[in-house]
DNA sequence: ATTATCTATAGATCTATAGATAATGC
DNA sequence: ATTATCTATAGATCTATAGATAATGC
């Protein structure tokens, strides 16, 4: 029954990512350890060698979630280096990120969720936002520091928020006008912010 | 025992009430019956009489509190008539809110927690955030009703995605400075859209 | 000998139902 | 007689722990 400690070491890793997509698909109360192990392709019994409690999964899991997230979406804007904003605004704003909750940005996904933990979740949260909020802000055109960030802010919340209101309506064409009419401002946002920033 | 049918009215809409607030703290899956029938001051035992099932309370809980969201924010501009929109972003992206996530937007509290329902949820959030958009768009000075829409869209989407982000938070200053950054620049992409409706 | 995983289970909690109780409404 | 609420409970599920098992690692 004993794996070693390289397949315990993978077994681990697997239930992280597992957890990750199923957190952001149900939420941390709507899925239970049983079915998370399950998904991992374990039982219930093997968790609490490998966690010290749900909790403590969770935090690990909304790490991995934000690792994943904010990887695919700079390897994207590296792939288009002509237009870094304008890639990451419609990979976001896509309905396939629409469609897949699991895999999506855990902002979305978990947001309201970790307003409602406590300071260690939020804490984890706080610092992978200010990673969003670093990738987004060279890519705005603008000169001055601070109002880089305010608008790199105002980006991601146009964002966000379109996602959330998205995925919160049945109409499909309705969920896909909220994603264009958020790019669409976004466009005139950042080409707005750029020009302010050119002329100093 | 038994009360009268007023009273057993008023203990329903009570139960409403309480549950507009706990399930938007909590979200759908963080709360029980017996917490909330006892947060309204009855027992468990109560509830099926009044109700057909957690959902349907869901359900019900969710009209209510935007029932109350909009009132809200419609009276506050109806008291500014001079700067509607400017009164209701101010009001929205207030720290008062970001604190009182019992009392809050629906759609911060229990969009995410909507996504994962059933379309009966669905449908109701589409509803109302329709309202949301019909509030907006008169306020936005636009002429043209389809660019008045996407721009009360976009409106509405940062102010989501500015509440949910602040709300996820531990740093206060940071908190605040995504509600400022956001309300600054949805007072430029206003100002914005008002000119280009004034050209046509 | 150690330990990663398994089966089994404790104890709490969850949604929902059943039957008792006592007041209303006819 | 009806019924709104209560107490009590069924049956499922939840987190967490205990002890058995069998393979690893020394």
């Amino acid at each position: 029954m004993r794996v070693s400690r390289d397949q315990a070491e993978k077994n681990r890793q697997t239930v992280i990512n597992v957890a990750s997509q199923l957190f952001r698909e149900h939420g941390f109360d709507g899925i239970g350890l049983k079915d998370l192990m399950e998904a991992a392709g374990l039982t219930q019994g093997a968790f609490y060698k490998q966690f010290a409690s749900k909790d403590d999964l969770a935090a690990q899991a909304s790490e991995r979630a934000f690792e994943s997230a904010i990887r695919e979406l700079s390897a994207a804007a590296e792939a288009n280096p002509k237009d870094p904003l304008g890639t990451v605004i419609a990979l976001y704003l896509s309905m396939g990120h629409r469609e897949e909750r699991g895999d999506g940005c855990p902002v979305v996904a978990l947001g309201a969720d970790a307003a409602r933990q406590g300071p260690v979740v939020k804490a984890s949260f706080e610092a992978w936002i200010r990673k969003y909020l670093e990738m987004l802000r060279p890519w705005l055109g603008e000169a001055d520091d601070e109002d880089s960030t305010d608008t790199a802010m105002a980006v991601l919340s146009t964002m966000v928020g379109a996602m959330v209101l998205s995925r919160a309506v049945n109409n499909k064409q309705l969920a896909k006008r909220f994603l264009q009419a958020g790019a669409k401002s976004l466009m005139r946002l950042s080409a707005g912010a750029a020009q302010k920033g050119q002329l100093r």
